[in-house]
DNA sequence: TTGAAAAAAGATAAATTAGTCTTTATTTAT
DNA sequence: ATAAATAAAGACTAATTTATCTTTTTTCAA
């Protein structure tokens, strides 16, 4: 479905607006450890992030980390995937066609432009302070680990 | 979205379906220019699918070739996918967890479980033959190529 | 103004996926 | 029986993705 980078940049980006804010950034070492991820690789995926489309914030230096702005918290989830490359969900032709389009669609046009719309939809509507407030919810998770019973 | 094999896989059977028969065996390079896929690597995706779920027939030497039985036409879509390991679009997590299930859900996981239940829908109700019928139809292609207009 | 803490950048390695080529086995027709 | 046509099988190469490690730059605090 997504690939490795936008399944992790989707997960840390949900974890640092949980947990971070300009006065707690939040290191990369506590980030991957929370969401389960290989740290120089998500490392460098949220390099990735800083970058483009200003979805995650950093500073470096001691009390340095990431952290979302106000206005990266309003922008669309869709706004990560496009930052590392894979929004190919929502505009590619499930058949592998050059082009997906009305005028020359394949066979399975009809249906799936309507579960697309759907995709795109659900990226472009939803924030990802959205998803932030669902994680902060009783059972939900952006890890592989057993729930803290404590 | 799907990966190369899938795609090559979905669009050869499709071809296979729509102008094989099992007196009219098609053979790779003519399957391979149809569709515009790497012959050789095509080759390698229907011996998976001749071993896989039975979705395509094969008989070799002179009029030798590939065709599909009208079993094969009427498995499911689906099929094809789970012949080239590549089913996880309806059956794995969108942020790539490792279980995806309603008590332990991601933060998408509620917004995604109708996405997903439409894509299991559309890969299960439908037929390699409905695929078939559906490229018969006029504008309906499954190439990248220009449409002949003679 | 120096040392340490952090991310950024860069270089490399490993794994997976995609693609190609060669050889072998099977089938048909002569 | 033999030759030719074809897919199957296997070996290999290339490209991409995923992952790790090292060095550099920035920032803060002592
Ligand atoms: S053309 Fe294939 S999904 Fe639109
Ligand atoms: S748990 Fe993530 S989609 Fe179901």
């Amino acid at each position: 479905m997504l690939s490795k980078s936008a399944e992790y940049a989707l997960r840390a980006t949900i974890y640092i607006a949980l947990k971070g804010s300009e006065d707690n950034k939040l290191g990369i070492d506590e980030i991957a450890t929370a969401i389960d991820s290989p740290q120089y690789f998500t490392a460098k995926i949220l390099q990735l992030l800083t970058k483009n489309n200003g979805v995650v914030s950093s500073v470096r230096g001691p009390n340095g980390g990431f952290y979302l702005t106000d206005a990266a918290r309003k922008l669309p989830v869709r706004a990560v995937l496009e930052a590392v490359g894979e929004d190919g969900i929502i505009t590619k032709c499930v058949l592998g066609l050059k082009e997906c389009s009305e005028s020359r669609p394949c066979p399975m046009h009809e249906q799936y432009r309507y579960i697309k719309a759907q995709l795109r939809q659900m990226f472009e509507k939803t924030s990802i302070q959205d998803l932030a407030n669902e994680s902060g919810k009783g059972k939900i998770v952006i890890n592989n680990r057993q729930i803290k019973t404590k």
